[in-house]
This record gives structure tokens, sequence and C-alpha cells, in this order.
DNA sequence: ATGAAAGCGCTAACAG
DNA sequence: CTGTTAGCGCTTTCAT
């Protein structure tokens, strides 16, 4: 058993409720007092028990990340901004992998209810009627999803699509594919939103294509499609698509960006692997976790203040160099090359 | 408030105590009555106060995951794996994201220390010693990581890369260049005495390159120096760096793997993107996030009896696929096509 | 089989 | 300024 309070009181020679004052209102102790407990806490290596102290006031310290599925890197992208903040904020994080289920969703949220201030429920799969029924137990906010009366970051998937598409149209495109991803969430809703707005009002052609994997692989078959269908532009759901695409595109002996554009989104990890053929509309997801959390302690703070508060994220179009650097043709040879220097 | 368990006890005409025995240990109480209080409880919703059970009992029902960061996919599907394990044993996950800094690893294992009954530790990047003290006053299992008296699950990485060479050696190549990720962890110093020995005794020469940082942008200029190292073969870091080595061969023209075999290590999602062209070890993250999890539950049910237990995860060659469809020349024409039809 | 009582470690009035 | 007194919601003797 870890030490408590009582033994720092006892040997500091005061009371506990001394002790509990010098570590969290330094000013109601005498100076001399309050150095002393701190002196013996911090010999002893004292930490004051959360869960005890959540008791009585009520509130934990915790708060509750629930994701889809934490392997998908736009997830873990998200999570690792949340977790940032709330460790700013002296907060710890709960996990929640939903794994994708409406069902278990709900049920992860209810099960967290109790040890949690609040929670962060990231591109929510559940019913608007559920998710109210959730937030009327604890207080809640969500990220890439619209539901009445609860506060939610978005990401500007929209404006995201908007960009994209003006960009091929500027590059001479008039027929864009597009690929989409597996779920109907808020997100692809709004890409869709996006993407029809901007080809209609740049006059281009649109081929909605999907849904797919948001894989490497489904990528590949995906491109066979894009070229059958006749454009030259293609939008695909995520990086790891639009790699696919462009790897058999360079299989067809397609040249891009001379015959073909590739958009991809997200531009998390996935953004590193851009390649010079390909651009990446940058979703703004550590920024996300971050404006989340943030949102959350102003609601936990200012409890009914902020009922329906939306705050959006922009989205930005990444157009990396277009260029590689050539290679000598001695170097292609053989040589093997002082090595050493170059590691 | 949520519902109190003296809520129920009213409700149901009967006291706490025999409330919280229905929940419990249902045995002890008549049939009658726990069908009463159980009914009653659920109607109200009743979800017992984890932190107030905690305080009496001891444990928290909590297990505390700390990784170097959450981003990586190779940690986030470790996360997975002991997310998916704790659910199972009815345990809850708190995730700590120690940014690969060892002094805020330590500091977090301090941190979450009362709310947790044991903690997994991820390629821990702290000393042998400061692990010593954490261990002291949590429980605690290692991943990826081996320390004196302290239980652990390791992937075996050294097979793993003894697999990839003598696959590649298989193929024919008699000199085989390394690129090494950021980190001196544990799992990297194994891999480089698995290829050393793997080497050594098929008699190749090996090229060691890097240290390289873990992404597919690295694998760009890495393929440069392959290339100028004379080397036929490549084992990447990761997927993404095997990636990013393969895109940057197609561009110099160089074929895959009729001239260069490309070799990766992870097998999670990146394993995804496998090309034809690329083969992969997979490495086993999600099921050694679970068995952690699983020898952790093991370690506080029987303290001081795992000591310095290992286990050890087998790491596995994954050969995709080494052919691509062929693509009719009717279709690289133009042709509209009757697009509705394929999606 | 059930209730009453005593805390787990901590904070929040309420007195001094 | 500091100590005493009550609990927070729950489990667990100890009685009954």
């Amino acid at each position: 058993m870890a030490v408590t309070i009582h033994e720092v009181a006892r040997r500091a020679g005061v009371s506990v409720s001394t002790v509990s004052r010098a570590l969290a209102v330094p000013d109601l102790v005498r100076a001399s007092t309050r150095d002393r407990v701190l002196a013996v806490a911090d010999e002893l290596g004292y930490q004051p028990n959360r869960a005890a102290r959540g008791l009585i006031t009520g509130r934990t310290g915790n708060i509750g990340v629930v994701v889809p599925d934490v392997a998908n890197p736009f997830f873990s992208a998200v999570l690792k901004g949340a977790h940032a903040r709330a460790r700013e904020a002296q907060q710890v994080v709960f996990l929640a992998d939903a794994a994708e289920d409406p069902r278990v969703e709900a049920e992860l949220v209810a099960a967290m209810g109790k040890q949690v201030d609040g929670i962060v429920l990231c591109s929510a799969r559940m019913s608007d009627e559920d998710l109210e029924r959730s937030a009327g137990t604890t207080p809640m906010v969500l990220v890439n999803r619209r539901s009445p009366g609860l506060p939610s970051v978005l990401m500007d998937s929209a404006d995201g699509m908007r960009q994209a598409v003006e960009h091929v149209v500027a590059l001479g495109h008039r027929r864009i594919a597009h690929l989409s991803g597996p779920v109907r969430s808020w997100s692809t809703a709004e890409r869709l939103r996006g993407l029809r707005a901007a080809a209609a009002a740049a006059g281009v052609d649109v081929v909605e294509l999907g849904p797919f994997p948001p894989t490497f692989e489904a990528g590949l078959p995906a491109a066979d499609l894009v070229l059958a269908s006749g454009a030259t532009a293609v939008l695909a759901y995520n990086d790891l698509m639009a790699l696919g695409v462009l790897n058999r595109l360079a299989v067809r002996g397609v040249v891009t960006p001379a015959e073909m554009s590739v958009v991809g989104f997200d531009g998390i990890q996935m953004s590193a692997m851009t390649t010079p053929a390909l651009t990446t509309v940058a979703m703004p997801t550590e920024p996300a976790g971050r404006a989340a959390v943030d949102l959350l302690l102003d609601v936990l703070a200012h409890p009914e203040h902020h009922s329906g508060a939306t705050r959006t994220l922009p989205s930005q179009l990444v157009v990396r160099s277009t260029t590689v650097p050539p290679l000598p043709q001695a170097v292609r040879a053989d040589a093997p090359a002082p090595l050493e220097a170059l590691s």
C-alpha cells in the first residue's frame, strides 16, 4: 500500500487537513508549516489518491476518449492531440476503442460515465437519440459529428474538398474521380457535399467510385477503375489509398502528374509519404483532439453555457515539391562507394 | 449525480449491504430478494462507482498502458491489442503517451501509480534503475524491452530478421543493405543482432545504413544510398520506409523484384500496403498488447510468482502475390465504360 | 439471509 | 492559521 495522507500528517506533526491544504491551497497555511509538510510529502513520495479525492470533490480529473479504432492513424492522431491537451490540464485520459460498433460505443460511454468528468467522442456512429441519452449522463463533446444540442469540433472536410477540386481544375482537369471510403459517417457526407458543390461551380464532371476499404491495397484496383472512367484526376479517401493508386498507375505506365493528378486526404503520418506526384489535403486531426479537450474543459467549468457550441477547424491543401533530384549515370552503374561517409 | 447504491437499496426495500452482495456475490442472498434488487438496479441504470469500490478493495479495475508515441502505428496496434484484452477482463485502460521522453515516461508511470492496478510499459526508454524503482510502486510488464526481474513480452525481431535474410539469400542476393530506424531501443539492437548472425551464417555482405526517421520520405534518399552501395536487397526499418524505397527505385527505373528485393518490417496496417514487389516481416504487435495485459493480470492474481517471466512472440515473414493483373490495351485507350456497374 | 457499523483516503465545512 | 467532524459510495466484518 502506498503512502497515505495520514502518514505524511503524522511525520510532519500536523493534522491531515493541514496536509491537504498545504497541497491544494498553499496560501491557507503558514509558510513554515507548509514547507515542512511539503518536504515530508516529497520525501515520502506522497501522491494524493485521486480516486478518493474524486469521491468527495465530484471531479475525477479523468477525461474519456472514445474512438472507432485506435489503430487507424486518423484516430490515433486525434487521440494524441487529446492526450497532450489533457496532460497540460493535469487530466488523465481513459481510452475506449469502440471497434466501429455503435452498440459497443454506447456501452463504453456508459461504462466510463462514473470515472470520468467528461467524454470526447470521435466520429460517433450511434444515433442522435443514443447520443442525447449518453450526453445526459456525462458531459460530452463530439469530434467530426454534429448532433443537436451537443458541442462539437469539426474538421472542415467540405472545404478541403473544395480546395482539392479547385487545385486540379486549375491544372486543367475536367473530369474528376472520387474514391470514397468505407463508412457512411458525417465527414464522408461532408466531403461529398463539398465535392459536388465545387465541381458544379467549376463546371467539371465528377465520377463517384467506391466505397473502398481505406487501404493501400484498395487503391490498386481503384486505379484501374479510374483509368476506365476517363477521369484525369483522382481524389482519394485517404493517403493510403492514394498511394495505392499511384502505385498501380506507375505499373500501368501512366505518368503522374503529367497524365494524371492524384490527391489524398488526411495528411497525418501518411502526409510524410507524399511523393512528388501526390498532393495532400491535410486534416487537422491532432488539433481537433486538442480542441475537443479544450472545449470539454470549458464545458466542465461553465456548464450549460455551451449547449451547441461548434468549433470548425480548417483543412489545408498541401502541394509538395514537384521535382526529383536527377541521378548521375555514374551511380547507377555499380560502384561500392564510400558508404561509411554516407551513413 | 448518478444513481447510488443507497437509491437502489431504498427502492428495493433492503439495506445497502444486501444490494452490494446481490451484485457481487449473488449466492449469498435469497433468490427472490436478489431478483428484486437486480430488477431495481437495472431499472435505475445503476452502475457501481468503481473509484469508491477501489478505495476499499484496493483494486481499481484499471490498467495503464504507456507508449512512446500513440500516433506511431506500431504502438497504436499494441495499444489496440491491450485494450481488447483488458476489456475482456472488464478492465479499463488508462493511456499515457510519453512522447519518446524517458523523463516523461517515469513521470507518467508515477502519476498513474495510484489509479491503476498495474502498468504495461511499451519499449521503455528509461534506465534499468528507473524501471526497477517504478516497478517497486506498481506491478508492471514490459513490452519489447528486457530488464532484470521484470516480466516482459517480446517480439522476436532477431528471428524476423533471420527469416528476411534467408529469404533474400535464397533469391540469390549476396549483398544486403539494412536501413535502421531512429531509436536505439532494445528491438533495434535485437534486429541488428539477428541480421549480423544470419548474414554471417549465409556468408553474405551487409551494408548498414542509417539511422533514418521511420517515414516514407526517409525511404526516398535511402534508396539512393542503397543503389550507391551496390546492394541488391534492402531490409527497411518499417513498411513505410520500404515503400519510400520502392517509390524512388521506380523513379530511378530499377525493376523490383527482378533487380532489387525490398523487405519491410511491421506488418501492421502498413502490411495492407504491401505491393507485389514488397515483402513484409509481420511483427506481432496486437498479440503483444494482448499478451502483455494477460501477463499483467496473471501477475496481479499471483504476485511474486512471475518475477522475471518472459513471453516471446514469433515474427513472421509474409510474401505477397508476385503478379500484377495485365491490363488489356483497350482500357488504357480512353473509353467512358459502364461505371455504374463497376462501383 | 440480512442489517448495522466501520472504515478505504481524502476534502470541506465548522470551530476554535 | 490549524484541528475536529462529517461524510463521498462502496465493501466487509460482525452481529442478528
